[in-house]
DNA sequence: AACCAGGACGTGA
DNA sequence: TCACGTCATGGT
């Protein structure tokens, strides 16, 4: 990662035709996360966790994580857990879902056809951690069956966006983290961070704020991946009360 | 004890 | 288009 990071600093001043410069203030932004926090490995997998997954009830210490290795997914299994991870932690906490995640696992259910074959009421309760169980065991059960179909090709983005339960974000996420393709992810922490920064207007929509990144930053995977991973890690430190985004050190790396 | 978490979708204006 | 209600468990 260390080559990607001086690779971006190097690259900081060039215009960008038309609009407003930002490409500096996005790439000072990563800089400055990447050399405060370090490379995040996401995205985080079970089979990762020291002790394999076998103690559900711990609460603390996430683990799963995999900094400054880029090379995950590697099998068939872990780019299934992605993916079902991406439509678990939609508006709800990652450690949630960590436990759904593992009670699949202990029911050996976590891959394709392991899902498939539990019953609803199954399913339902094993996913129960994550919240909204009833909607996501419906999308879940689709979204397995649609990639048993997939055969290892790589998805489209309007594809993944028809899939009953996936919208921008986990789309994007499942791209980004399942297919190392290198779409940026936006999030509500994203959507936070710039328009405090004012980097874009209140208002602007996912797209709006996807293209902010994509247009100013090289179009690389790792990058992404720790971009995206970076802000939510910024985000839980500065931006979870309102009371506390005047203290985003950010604010001051960014004058306007 | 409200409030929020790594959103998406259906509805009515 | 867009603001708003809904889905649900579990942490601070």
């Amino acid at each position: 990662m260390r080559s990607k990071t001086e690779n971006l600093k190097k690259n900081a001043q060039n215009p960008g035709s038309g609009k407003s410069d930002l490409r500096p203030a996005i790439r000072k932004i990563f800089n400055c996360l990447f050399d405060s926090y370090g490379p995040q490995g996401w995205w985080p997998l079970t089979e990762l966790h020291e002790d394999g997954g076998a103690n559900p009830t711990k609460t603390s210490s996430v683990q799963g994580y995999h900094p400054g290795d880029y090379t995950y997914p590697q099998t068939r299994d872990q780019q299934f857990e992605i993916i079902c991870g991406a439509l678990l932690t939609q508006n709800t906490s990652w450690i949630q879902v960590e436990k759904a995640l593992l009670n699949l696992k202990h029911l050996n259910a976590l891959y394709p056809e392991g899902i498939l074959s539990l019953s609803q009421d199954v399913l339902k309760e094993a996913i129960k951690p994550a919240g909204y169980y009833n909607q996501k065991t419906i999308r879940l059960k689709s979204l397995v069956l649609w990639f048993t179909e997939l055969e290892g090709n790589i998805p489209a983005r309007e594809e993944l966006l028809h899939l009953k339960g996936v919208g921008p974000e986990t789309a994007d996420s499942i791209l980004l983290y399942a297919f190392k393709q290198p779409s940026f992810v936006v999030d509500s922490y994203t959507r936070r961070i710039v328009t405090n920064l004012r980097l874009v207007d209140e208002r602007a929509d996912y797209s709006e704020i996807k293209a902010l990144f994509e247009e100013n930053l090289p179009k690389d995977l790792e990058v992404y991946q720790e971009y995206h991973a970076l802000l939510v890690e910024h985000a839980k430190r500065y931006y979870q009360k309102k009371s506390s985004y005047t203290k985003c050190p950010l604010l001051g790396l960014i004058q306007d």
